[in-house]
DNA sequence: ACGGGGCATAAGGTGGACTTATAGCACGCT
DNA sequence: AGCGTGCTATAAGTCCACCTTATGCCCCGT
């Protein structure tokens, strides 16, 4: 298929006539009639009845030649930005991140996003997850972090990045001196600060514990993501975070001991959310591709331990979970 | 702008490497470089930094870059859907229409739609234009036809064809018998059934009116299209509609004379609105590309009158008002 | 039966895209 | 400073694809 193929296609359709069309077009209607022949080939079906009166595009011809006038639209458009002035990318993106994303990754999308794109504004909503499920279904977001696939909706959904989950200690605390990993049982018996009841980390959490007929001590309930980690800096318990709880932390000045859990595989799968790539806004669609270089950044960074690409990509595909619970 | 050049070009950005795509592609590094000089030559300005190390897009490159991945998975979803059984176009596609658009083409276009696209399932949504302004700001509809360009919004706009209004009457009403044309004054002399104050095509009526001192007797003020004919059919009034009021008013049974205005141009501008033509669902597509070719059909339709192409059809140029006050 | 209008095929010519060969530049290492 | 490596750009030649003209076949209307 090539743009010239589709230019003819839809010259002729519109017109109803390879003899018309080929006027219209300045070229010699064999000319039209090969190139048709060739993109019906490459189809591999009819896609125009043909007639002594002229030609009538059948359901698939139809069907592709309302997609012909949009990708034939779609490259004057990329054309025209290409050739204007800055590129022309403009717009509010608003994008919905859970708050141990938007640790992670918020400051250097955001940079990103403006130094590449200085017309974009890019606005992050931090909330919980359930609140961002609520708010893309109402289309008051373009773009939101996920960790469930399971909303029901004409959303695209495309894998993001695979979190691992640490127990998350003040540098300082008594407990576990000088450790690298923990079992769950240890983690049973210390205070922990865990999201409520209803939060999808904490029913992930307390999976692990109950299958190994375990409860956690759970000290608080905090809904709050810098509430708790200021919590675990008081002493007051530990947490169990992915890596991008402390991200931010670190930078405030706080140190924590993050310890891998030595016989539990406890990781957090994240999905970006947004409407299907072929109807974002180019606003949109350059903040998703934005997003995407920064997680990739993360995953493959030097001494950041804790996120895993998404699956499908070569080089990740051992080392995803083969089988993980639908959170 | 060709295919070829997108995928090279893709691969090249994803790569940062001439070379290194040349690898990936199969093709010699020099046919890369020659085919990204007449990508830039015909962009009009580079698009790639070159360096001893590789090449990074610049800014117009980098935007550029995500419309060509956008225009490539189009151009492979084109051929997914072109290549499957049917076509596979479905969907819901919700489109509101004001009521004298439902009543000039909701038939044929629901028509059209299901012989042609079986699997897509169309919601037409008959309501006034100012609620229909109200619920495609609310993203409940795909697609409606307003009245006005000006709603301030991201939504695209498009004109789509221009009404002609009629003073309409009973056909056997004793009023003005035999008349083919009206003067706004004799209008004045009638009662008429108007829509209520607030409603566009009330204000449109009023301003020529005032624009002689004259003030329209007014002996109902209705909101509905159905209810508006009915009365006039039962010789309560006269109204003031476009061609389309009485296209179903035909169907049944009813018989109206339409006269048009000698000594004013009386018209009323439809403007399709929906998501970017870029950000529209398949299936929304081709309802819109359905709905410019009823309209089209019921424009140059043979005996029937009062209705205008869109202004930018060559044909259509010098036919449409020079200028118009906005409703 | 004939003429006109439509689409499809055959054969030839030309221009574009790819190839190989090579030049130039920058960087890193010795 | 010199050399090797890796990168991109240019030149020249080859081959293939797209367009042309010529023509055949079919259908419809008169």
């Amino acid at each position: 298929m090539d743009i010239r193929q589709l230019r003819y296609y839809v010259r002729i359709v519109e017109e109803g006539s390879l003899s018309k069309a080929s006027h219209m077009l300045h070229v010699a209607q064999p000319a039209l009639s090969q190139q048709l022949a060739k993109l019906e080939e490459e189809v591999g079906k009819p896609l125009l009845v043909r007639s002594s009166k002229g030609v009538t595009p059948n359901e698939a011809g139809q069907a592709l030649y309302h997609h012909a006038r949009l990708i034939l639209r779609q490259i004057d458009q990329a054309m025209t930005i290409a050739r204007s002035e800055d590129g022309n990318i403009n717009g509010v993106v608003s994008i919905g991140l859970p708050a141990t994303t938007v640790a992670a990754i918020g400051l250097e999308l955001v940079r990103r996003v403006r130094e590449r794109f200085p017309k974009v504004s890019i606005n992050v909503v931090e909330a919980m997850s359930g609140h961002l499920e609520h708010l893309i279904r109402q289309n008051q977001l373009d773009l939101a972090v996920l960790f469930s696939r399971d909303l029901a909706s004409d959303l695209a959904i495309e894998p993001l990045l695979v979190e691992e989950l640490f127990l998350i200690l003040a540098d300082d605390s008594d407990h576990l001196p000088g450790r690298k990993t923990v079992t769950m049982a240890e983690a049973a018996e210390l205070p922990l600060i865990l999201p409520t009841s209803t939060h999808g980390l904490r029913r992930r959490i307390e999976v692990e514990f109950e299958a190994r007929a375990l409860s956690p001590k759970v000290v608080a309930e905090i809904d709050s993501l810098s509430l708790v980690m200021r919590s675990v800096n008081d002493h007051i318990g530990a947490t169990i975070k992915p890596m991008g709880a402390i991200l931010q932390e670190n930078d405030r000045g706080h140190k924590f001991r993050c310890l891998r859990f030595e016989d539990a595989k406890l990781r957090r799968s994240n999905y970006l959310y947004s409407l299907p790539p072929e109807s974002l806004s180019s606003a949109a669609t350059v903040v998703a591709g934005e997003l995407r270089t920064v997680v990739d950044e993360l995953v493959a960074g030097a001494g950041v331990e804790g996120f895993f690409p998404r699956p499908g990509e070569a080089a990740a595909e051992q080392t995803a979970p083969a089988t993980e619970p639908a959170e």
